[in-house]
DNA sequence: TTTCCACAGGAATAAAGGGCGA
DNA sequence: TCGCCCTTTATTCCTGTGGAAA
């Protein structure tokens, strides 16, 4: 035993295959490049603080606020714009007596429905030896655990719902935003701030939902290419020592994340990964090769975290799809992909899902991004249809595939 | 303008599985 | 242990869609 590690018993090479030594010297402060890291400054955004603060302004002043509704495409700060508001506003409020704020913050991302979201809320205001587990309560117990939480805070509760299109239902949205008229809380203040990357979620709301959670609405323009510069520019001063980047590691980054509809994520995460191949190859200096080669082990990355919440028979298809393109059968309309999908489960000795599970499950892959469709009308003789397609090469799938299955 | 085609996808429902409380 | 309540995944049934042909 080393460090806590189990020496397993499978075959090794040597023993000094693994040691550590001392990284080559490129990160200053590598966490300035993750998810977790909040800037001093956010580039570009300053409009959309601008109205979010005002939204938030009645906290400090011990008022009810505003329910808030931010949308705009992935990475372009609604998240980063969050914490840095309210990271600002729980500073502020220790500094005015009788005034405090209490923040739970819930990604929707894997919760799914109303009933977890509501659960997840709760577990966050419980302290850990008093958790209540993920299911077998009936619905309105779980809502009543919700309320006695929320009145024993003191103050101010604002709840962030990142990716809040990711629930099924509205019913959390509808109890949360009418708590206080239904009377099921009292003693506090509540506001609830969604977040959203589906700019279509908050039509397709409920009416009386959509009034009380877009009290206030701040929309996030994306990243142009420049603005995505100076972002990339920003972490590097703190992630990375002087000098350690060639001059077209930035640009690149850069142009990756502005192909990717203005998503500064992705230009960061690519940023990240090519530093990372750098110090893995003892090199001196992230170049070019390490972004190119970062940006298949990104995609890799997508398509795998895509993959390992799908069904089995999702896989089928994907691996259907993989063959056909192999066989230059792409774009593939439906009625085409159905009976390539059966002779794999045949051969697979799966017992192959009805044609409308196939439909959800292509459609669960193009909502991914790891297909995509085009709707074809052919009128009255051909009707209407749709081709699938890989977005990305099939190696990439493929190794992306193995490495859920291993 | 109406009809037709080939789906796409919504709604209702079933089955299986898991946690909780009595 | 059993009934209840929830989840996920699946099925069947049915309506909606929209461009081309009649």
């Amino acid at each position: 035993m080393v460090g806590g590690f189990i020496v397993s018993s499978f075959p090794r090479a040597s023993m000094a295959d693994f040691t550590f030594e001392q990284d080559t010297q490129i990160f200053r402060d590598r966490d300035a490049l993750t998810e977790d890291y909040t800037p001093n400054t956010l580039v570009g955004r300053d409009d959309e603080l601008e109205e979010f603060h005002a939204a938030l302004q009645p906290v400090i002043n011990d008022e009810n606020p505003s329910n808030i509704f931010l949308y705009g495409k992935s990475g372009v700060g609604k998240t980063a714009a969050t914490r840095y508001l309210l990271g600002q506003l729980q500073e502020d409020v220790q500094e005015v007596p009788g005034v405090s704020v209490t923040v739970v913050e819930v990604n929707c991302d894997g919760l799914n429905t109303s009933y977890q979201t509501a659960i997840e809320i709760v577990n966050q205001l419980r302290p850990h030896e008093n958790q209540i587990a993920s299911t077998g309560y009936p619905q309105s117990k779980v809502y009543q655990f919700l309320w006695e939480e929320l009145d024993a805070c003191d103050g101010t509760v604002l709840i962030v719902l990142d990716e809040v299109d990711h629930l099924n239902d509205d019913s959390i949205l509808y109890q949360l935003t009418r708590a206080r008229d239904n009377g099921n809380i009292s003693d506090i203040n509540l506001g609830i701030i969604g977040i959203s990357n589906d700019l279509t979620f908050r039509e397709n709301l409920s009416s009386k939902v959509r009034s009380s959670l877009c009290e206030r609405v701040v929309s996030f323009s994306a990243y142009d290419a420049r603005q995505l510069r100076q972002v990339l520019k920003q972490r590097e001063e703190v992630a990375f020592y002087d000098d350690t980047l060639s001059e077209d590691v930035i640009p690149l980054c850069a142009a990756h994340g502005a192909r990717e509809s203005g998503d500064a994520r992705r230009a960061l995460d690519l940023l990240l990964m090519a530093g990372d191949l750098a110090r893995k190859n003892h090199d001196e200096m992230v170049r070019e090769e390490h972004v190119r080669q970062g940006k298949e082990e990104i995609e890799k990355e997508i398509i795998a975290e895509g993959i390992s919440d799908l069904s089995e028979h999702a896989r089928v298809l994907l691996r259907t799809l993989m063959n056909m393109t192999n066989e230059d059968a792409t774009p593939a309309r439906t009625q085409d992909i159905i009976p390539i999908y059966r002779k794999i489960c045949e051969e697979t000795g799966k017992d192959p899902v009805s044609v409308r599970s196939i439909r959800d499950n292509l459609a669960a892959l193009s909502q991914l991004g790891i297909t995509s469709r085009n709707e074809i009308n052919q009128g009255r003789s051909g009707g209407k249809f749709t081709k699938h397609e890989l977005v990305y090469e099939v190696h990439t799938v493929q190794s992306a595939l193995a490495s859920i299955e291993d």
